[in-house]
RNA sequence: GGAAAGGUGGCAGAGUGGUCGAAUGCGCUCGCUUGGAAAGCGAGUAUACGGCAACGUAUCGCAGGUUCAAAUCCUGUCCUUUCCGCCA
């Protein structure tokens, strides 16, 4: 949700953002807006009347009961057109709710406009394998070493789901293991959160209404009218629950940032067929991710931008993988988000792929969610200075760190030999109980 | 799943229709006192929105209702605690 406030006051603000969604109607929702002012105005009168009244009666009822009666009716009669008064207030907030929820974010100074074909490579690590033999593709890797059946998984869940066994259970552990060891060192905090979620926490990351098709929604027994408010979901990504964890508090400045990190599978409705090019684990119902959070001042959020996506490579680079990072034009980036950057690993059998997204949603989340910061300044004027604290929204940026599975197909590509073996990457080395090499079963 | 009790400011805790944005205590801030500290004394101390300001409005879990007037009465709902049941 943006800032009316900036929308009307701000023009440069506004430029950027009809840059981004030319479509918008402004004037409609300052128009509104300004109704909505005028209105809430006149029922703050007619309750102040109300108020001074009330108080009037009370005291007239000990020595003139009369006149206290007549009052009563006065106020009956003011009583009256507040109730009116409240349901245009009401009427004016929903309509403006409801365009502004449609409202995108403003995209941050330094991201280009259009789409995804404005998409920049900013980086680029490691180097593109090079083979002297035939590669094979992932799915192929996957089922001769042993990895993952597909079919199994098709046959327990539908398709969209596959099974991990023996030594791809073990590498899909080590990468999680490798990403947890990574954050905490980096001192980010571990998250469990749950993995059903109700309809608050869905609306507060600003994925409801808008999504509610692409999600599993989750009820207990049969028979019971399937209501989305009281239904539970299954969390998309663990950012979901991370935005919540503080879902209408004010946080002090001082403990600012709070940065976590989160483990969860991901369950996605993910509609429509997959094509050739997201065949085995590229896009399924469910996959393993760990997510970075960071709630922060509004001052900060720029840096841990830069932070995250320093995160992200190291991840993706001490692996040994080639990918490439790249800013998102913003036309590719969500709604919700001011800046984003992909890092995209590369799969010889497909090309770049997505295994890292790295945002900043500025105060956008937060207004959503209600989160906010408390700063303490100091104010000086005339030689004194003051403490003055200043409640703020706060900043939210997110990033994957990282999603699993297209990563094992990106391994078991860039690393596969000619006899149909994979080497493991080193730093994974010590969560997989002596295998080194991954070789057809 | 069943039963009971309860949800009030940073915390504890009073308040059962008007004098309540809310006693009191603790905490915190500033000042006095002191060589310094503690104690003591005095003043202040919730949040949001609108307004240059004076000030106004709203908020006692949440949503409705009754009333001229609701922290207080009524209904629903969520959550917490305790007891019982069931259970990985």
């Amino acid at each position: 949700m943006i800032d009316i406030n900036q929308l009307k006051n701000n023009e440069q603000f506004r430029a950027r953002l009809l840059e981004r969604a030319p479509d918008l109607d402004v004037t409609k929702v300052l128009e509104l807006d300004d109704n909505l002012r005028k209105e809430r105005q006149k029922n703050e009168n007619l309750r102040s009347e109300r108020n001074v009244g009330t108080a009037k009666i009370a005291e007239l009822m000990k020595t003139d009961k009369i006149r206290a009666s007549k009052l009563v009716l006065d106020m009956k009669v003011v009583g009256a057109k507040i109730e009116l008064g409240d349901r245009k207030i009401a009427k004016l907030e929903n309509q403006i709710f409801d365009m502004l929820a449609k409202f995108p974010n403003v995209p941050s100074s330094g991201v280009v406009m259009g789409y995804k074909e404005a998409n920049k490579v900013v980086g680029s690590f490691g180097k593109k394998p090079e083979f002297t033999f035939k590669p094979k593709d992932h799915v192929e890797l996957c089922t001769s070493l042993g990895l993952i059946d597909y079919e199994r998984g098709t046959r327990m869940s539908g398709s969209g789901h596959w099974v991990y066994i023996g030594s791809g259970a073990m590498l899909e552990w080590a990468l999680l293991n490798y990403f947890v060891d990574f954050h905490t060192k980096n001192g980010y905090k571990f998250v469990m959160p749950p993995h059903l979620l109700n309809y608050e926490s869905g609306y507060a990351a600003g994925q409801f209404p808008r999504f509610m098709d692409d999600v599993f929604f989750v009820q207990r027994g049969q028979g019971t009218k399937f209501d989305p408010k009281a239904a539970k979901f299954l969390a998309p990504t663990s950012e979901t629950a991370l935005i919540n964890m503080h879902r209408g508090e004010t946080i002090p400045g001082d403990q600012m940032p709070i940065k976590y990190f989160g483990y969860s599978p991901c369950y996605r409705g993910e509609p429509g067929g997959y094509g050739a090019s997201e065949r085995g684990t590229i896009r399924g119902h469910q996959f393993n991710k760990v997510e970075m959070f960071i709630f922060c001042n509004p001052d900060e959020s720029t840096m841990f931008f830069d932070e995250l996506v320093k995160n992200a490579e190291e991840l993706i680079s001490g692996l040994g993988l080639h990918f490439n990072t790249v800013a998102l034009a913003a036309g590719d980036m969500s709604a919700a988000m001011s800046k984003t950057c992909d890092t995209e690993v590369w799969i010889p059998s497909l090309g770049y792929k997505e295994v890292s997204s790295i945002s900043n949603a500025i105060c956008y989340q937060a207004r959503r969610a209600n989160v906010r910061t408390k700063i303490a300044q100091h104010e000086c004027s005339d030689g004194v200075c003051r403490k003055v604290v200043k409640t703020d929204y706060a900043h939210t940026l997110n990033a994957s760190g990282l999603a699993t599975s297209r990563l094992i197909p990106a391994i078991v590509e860039q690393f596969q030999n000619e006899d149909g073996s994979v080497d493991i990457p080193p730093v994974l080395h010590k969560y997989m109980h002596g295998i080194t090499k991954l070789t057809p079963q």
